[in-house]
DNA sequence: CGCGACGTTGATTTGCCTCAACGATTGTGG
DNA sequence: CCACAATCGTTGAGGCAAATCAACGTCGCG
């Protein structure tokens, strides 16, 4: 295994030493999650975060009338969980799953809160991980508020190109508020 | 000045010796607000975090047809800024201002980093602090994409009992994204 | 090859918005 | 401390964005 990648992000934010690194590799589970492989389902508890090394993941809330809707998605150097289960040990609301193969790197809440006492500046690092999801989804909550389902789509095309080709308009219709048919309809609009 | 109550709140998640209360206290600032003050302007930088103590405080975005879409509340015990442009050091977008008069204590971003290095266990208040917003934003999300504004409305009430009682309807309207008209509409069929 | 999911199109419906008007509160300057 | 102005909450008429439902060709997969 080479969490090459993994400890290259971890080194955007922070500084480790050699055996720090060794360390954090030690905890690290490589996992191959075939294309839809459920890595976490709802009412169970998430009890890992994964960093997504290769492929696409989802993150989806199901309703009442029993329809998905996407909280995120994840590929190359993204981490997810159900933050909300993760944290407080309460059943997971979300459902996790892999739209394409992919492979992930898992670290356990356990192994996580090791890491908190034995590498201090891990803490700064999920600190401004949690800093920067939360600065996300606040901009993603101004966006749902104030702008049209055209507009929040060409936003999401430009901010994700990489999510944009390879994930189905289904998908994107679902993470954007709206249904399929009506993204069909906002797309043939653009185009003419 | 008394601090006790930012104390408190620091110490449900992390516990501080004397010395480093008193550091914390002394980084501190405290600033009175009244009504319609504004304590954030859009395109300024963020350059506090505040914890209100008193009174009531909004944070809203102003879009291009220059309606004001409320991102979040805070009162007792609530830390409030524009957490995009704190990290980042861009200009806000957004504004924050007294729906009452308020009392907070405000951190600068530089004493802020100042107490990561001098009190490590205050990296993990803020880690936890930005988890907690993480997962408040995220299920804000998960409600404005699977619920018609009339569950999000009953949500509201029983979550944020403190909110529903000291803010006006406009203002809960604006921060559930619809109408104030719409709003009254909804409180009609249900008192019915 | 055949089946099921996908993307599209069109007809109809609906949740929510816009605009306008009105009494009831709240705030404010004289 | 009052009188007037401004804002709020409400109601109703009409309109629009987006949903629902149904139907159909296409494609990828087993």
């Amino acid at each position: 295994m080479q969490p090459a990648q993994i400890l290259d992000n971890i080194q955007k934010h922070i500084s480790v030493s050699q055996p720090e690194k060794e360390l954090i590799e030690s905890l690290l589970v490589l996992q191959r999650v075939p294309k839809k492989e459920v890595l976490l389902e709802t009412g169970k508890v998430a009890t890992e975060i994964h960093f997504v090394s290769e492929g696409v993941l989802r993150a989806y809330f199901t309703d009442r009338e029993g329809d998905q809707n996407i909280v995120m998605f994840a590929m190359n150097d993204w981490w997810i969980t159900d933050m909300y289960s993760f944290s407080t040990g309460n059943p997971a609301q979300l459902t996790i799953d892999a739209l394409e193969d992919s492979v992930v790197y898992s670290l356990s809440k356990t192994n996580l809160e090791f890491l908190f006492l034995k590498v201090p500046a891990f803490e700064r690092f999920f600190r401004i991980l949690m800093q920067n999801a939360y600065v996300r989804e606040q901009s993603r909550i101004i966006q749902n508020l104030s702008m049209p389902a055209e507009e929040r789509y060409r936003q999401f095309l430009t901010k994700y190109p990489q999510f944009a080709e390879r994930i189905t308009q289904k998908q994107i219709a679902s993470y954007l508020g709206i249904t399929p048919e009506f993204l069909s309809s906002l797309r043939k609009k653009s185009n003419a």
